[in-house]
DNA sequence: GTCAGTGCAAAGCTTTTGCAGCGCG
DNA sequence: CGCGCTGCAAAAGCTTTGCACTGAC
């Protein structure tokens, strides 16, 4: 079962009717699957001639959210969004300074410690968000400028 | 040597002129050591008498940010502060869902797995955020609502 | 005296909300 | 055939910028 089929199935389990806006949001997360912001997703929709509202944009994304369909990862000040793996996996980011670029990473280490540290403070942990920030390879072999 | 102090200097020795206004900011910062938004910087400098403008406290924020005298976290889509321990040493930070609680943690485990990811990825890491989101001890214990 | 620092007001972005109409179920 | 979904436009934050003025060096 696909992400899309997936998410679209929850919707209708919570109620949620099918409409054109939210089903081209879908399509769009699921084709691109990572980090996306609202501005993008209505431009990407515009630009293949399917557009929609960027309201509906907010709108569609927001309940995805809520229902944690989507992960929202905030770039810079802007949110981004990207579609979650319903079996609980998923993966963190690093961004580079200088070119932009994003890479992806997971480490179950990491995942055993951030458990460790949600534990030690009594909260119960329903999300955390890690992102790295620094000059990729490439960027890191020039001279900095 | 206090972090308004080690800060004071770093301004200075890279050719920033004293003001008032980012001294006041400078200050609270100092006072405060947790996180603060522009907006709670500009109320709390308003309510003790040492008015400062809301652009002028966006200013001294970024100039800080990109001496690295200030480390920013965003919360909920908006961009909060707080002094950058020169010694490198820092801490991050557990947010509850329900009640907004703020809590702080440093692990050094968490530091070296972050240490090593940024390395596999051949990233040269300068700095990383990490935020827990769920729900605090207080919050947990009690019934969903 | 020069030019960084400052306050105010206006503009820019991202995100939310109000409302009328359409269409799924 | 009701109510949720949608688009548009207006509004509501947060943040940046333009400009004239003040004050540090």
């Amino acid at each position: 079962m696909t992400w899309v089929e997936h998410a679209q199935r929850e919707l209708s389990r919570t109620g949620h009717r099918s409409g054109g806006a939210r089903e081209e949001v879908l399509a769009l997360l699921g084709r691109q699957g990572c980090l996306l912001s609202a501005q993008e997703i209505h431009d990407q929709l515009r630009a293949t001639g399917r557009s929609v509202g960027l309201a509906s944009v907010y709108r569609a994304i927001e309940l995805l959210a809520n229902l944690k369909l989507v992960h929202r990862v905030d770039v810079d000040g802007t949110a981004c969004y990207e579609p979650a793996d319903p079996s609980g996996d998923h993966h963190h980011h690093a961004i580079c300074d200088r070119c932009g670029k994003l890479a992806v990473f997971e480490d179950p280490e990491l995942e055993r410690v951030l458990g460790l540290v949600g534990a030690r403070l009594g909260y119960d942990v329903g999300d955390h968000d890690v992102v790295l920030r620094g000059a990729c390879q490439d960027c890191s072999a020039q001279p900095a400028g």
